[in-house]
DNA sequence: GTGATAAGTTAGTAATTGATTACTATCTTG
DNA sequence: CAAGATAGTAATCAATTACTAACTTATCAC
């Protein structure tokens, strides 16, 4: 039942709060994201933000919790039952790139957590992201090379590093055009390139 | 003749400014850098780069535009007298990667300006830094296709892309790892792969 | 129903930030 | 050398920020 109460429970309007901070990541800077304006954003006072989490660092730790696992769901869910490892590396980039799609902040909120100086838990946390993606790709591409699908002499590392650049690329394509919806489009097309740079030479 | 002097000339000042915000850039989050930061790397109050700048967004402006011409030159004159276009890109590549070693904050402080809401003289120069890196890329891609260096089904636009992304994954592996100095390491690798995927097939 | 508790509001605080200003020091030039 | 021009200092301003606390209201177990 829908209901316009203001009062929610602590763990929903937590789940609201991580929402919220997404959905403004999508249309500016993340790290111009202020309490007050989450909080406006969700009709609530700036203060009663903190009757829920300890301080704004809790909020980015709350938030880059549910992307890894959000993302690192998709992505799984995308590879499952694919025998062929290229196949599933393309379904995995396809399904980030719709997550990033729907998430346009997502990957703003990961550079700009990376390059803070001061270790963050949230930026703890896009580390171990990245790594568990990292090592998902490694096994697929280890399974391609043997299953003679990737080129043998194939540089692993090369590779893995090159994958997440090459959605890092298309963000940084569709934040110079203004529209994310172009990534979609573009997506395909600048992973074929990739595809015949690690595929199996003809 | 060195001169301790603190009196400097404007244009000095100014050019002083930019280097120390280039160099912070690279050591902390370049949304970070208040302008007390900067006076103080420089031995300056703060108050006394209002002297020389008419508000903090010159400040941004003027470094952007240094960035901007110093990497369009460097990238200019690694390709310059490299007939083949496959060598000429590789060369780009090879001093772009370089300069962000050289100069780590810069790559940041681009995507930083990208993502800004608002649409500010950075952001605009930014984006016209990007534009002329294409333009200079498609140029040799579509000299690279004729001349049969290139896959002749290649798709440019993605190619650029992906070449520039490429650049990008580069940058956010060395802030994964903390240390710049592995980007010049994995820079050949990654290219290979990226080599590969635009080339002739054999 | 009635209290207890969880959730929200209002109104603050202290610290930080970009920017301004009155004044001083230094350089340059007629 | 004198005097205007240039550059820098130090104090301060208004605005913004994350965060706190006293008070109020809604929700729920009994």
């Amino acid at each position: 039942m829908y209901t316009h109460s203001k009062h929610l429970p602590a763990d929903e309007r937590r789940a609201v709060t991580v929402k919220t901070v997404v959905e403004l990541a999508g249309s500016q800077n993340p790290s111009e994201i202020t309490t007050a304006a989450i909080a406006k954003h969700m009709n609530l006072t700036q203060g009663a933000l903190f009757r829920h989490f300890p301080n704004k660092e809790a909020i980015w730790q709350a938030t880059m919790e549910w992307v890894a696992q959000r993302l690192l769901a998709r992505i799984d869910r995308a590879a499952v039952g694919i025998e062929s490892p290229l196949t599933a590396m393309q379904a995995m980039f396809m399904s980030h790139i719709e997550f990033v799609v729907e998430h346009p902040g997502v990957p703003r909120m990961m550079f700009g957590e990376l390059q803070r100086a001061e270790p963050t838990p949230a930026k703890h946390m896009v580390r171990t992201l990245i790594q568990r993606y990292g090592e998902r790709l490694h096994l697929l591409i280890e399974k391609g090379k043997s299953c003679g699908e990737l080129s043998a002499t194939l540089d692993a590392d090369a590779a893995v590093t090159l994958f997440i650049g090459t959605i890092q690329g298309l963000v940084l394509q569709s934040l110079l055009a203004g529209e994310v919806g172009r990534i979609r489009h573009d997506a395909p097309r600048v992973f074929a390139i990739y595809q015949r740079g690690i595929g199996r030479l003809q």
